[in-house]
DNA sequence: ATTATACCAGACTAAAATAGTCCGATATGA
DNA sequence: TCATATCGGACTATTTTAGTCTGGTATAAT
């Protein structure tokens, strides 16, 4: 899985909203200019981010983004699988995979079980985690 | 880490060539017609491979190609990274991983550790456990 | 020798995924 | 009522992936 601006985007994005004090909305503005991110881009991935409910948006004047849970409650996969365009596993073999009698079709099998291990690698890891990492290099 | 195309067709390209009998060199012409797969691309492929003495040639009529070891000996990873066009970890932080005082770059650090999982895994398998599983799966 | 078969190399094109923009809404605090 | 935000979707640009095309070289068989 490759570390996309998108991925990295969102993900800096999030633990920039996280590392705010808790309690009042962080607008994209914000985010954007400390981030180095366009600000339209940034609109664009909170939309899927709000949809998979890892935040949740005040609108209007002083509106911004809040997350919804606490950073021990919300994982690097939650932020990854919310800006993912396409699920993240769709190594399905729906008549695609080359299987025929010389050849069943493993090579699919294989990916779903790597698909596992990325999933489970990055929902090991909470946000919480991230942001003591973060406070720990900033001394 | 999607299953492309180019993964899959290689991967099933070198578990055919593992499949037939050793000593004799096995010509793309016969993968081709087995597997499904554009000769033309099937070549560029082989290419690599051979690049990455994950196979070896035999040129001429009557020709074709050979693994370099045994199907014991290469992993999952030999292959894929082999027709990888860019090398399989290139989320190296150089400037673009938006790291600065409100964010020391930690998603770069994430990746490489996500890659490293991900290597394992694939270079954990061999391509004879794959072929048990096939010769298994036939019965 | 000649021919058919196969590998070999690189440039080229096509399609798909990613990255990002643009425009015009709607909501709301000041 | 205005400035500041979120919203939604369509649009464009760029990059990656997928695959083709052309022409070459090596070699076993005829």
């Amino acid at each position: 899985m490759r570390l996309t601006t998108k991925r990295r985007y969102a993900l800096n994005a999030v633990l920039d909203l996280a590392l705010q004090p808790r309690g009042c909305a962080v607008s994209l503005k914000e985010i954007s200019d400390r981030q180095k991110i366009p600000l339209a881009y940034l609109e664009k991935l909170f939309r899927k981010l709000r949809q998979s409910e890892v935040v949740k948006s005040v609108r209007g004047a002083a509106g911004g983004y809040l997350l919804t849970k606490n950073a021990s409650e919300l994982t690097v996969a939650d932020v990854v699988a919310a800006v993912e365009e396409h699920e993240l596993d769709r190594n399905h073999c729906s008549g695609f995979c080359n299987c025929n009698e010389h050849m069943p079709c493993l090579t699919a099998n294989l990916w779903k079980e790597l698909n596992r291990t990325v999933y489970d690698f990055l929902n090991g890891i909470t946000l919480e985690e991230l942001i003591r990492k973060i406070r720990h290099e900033k001394q």
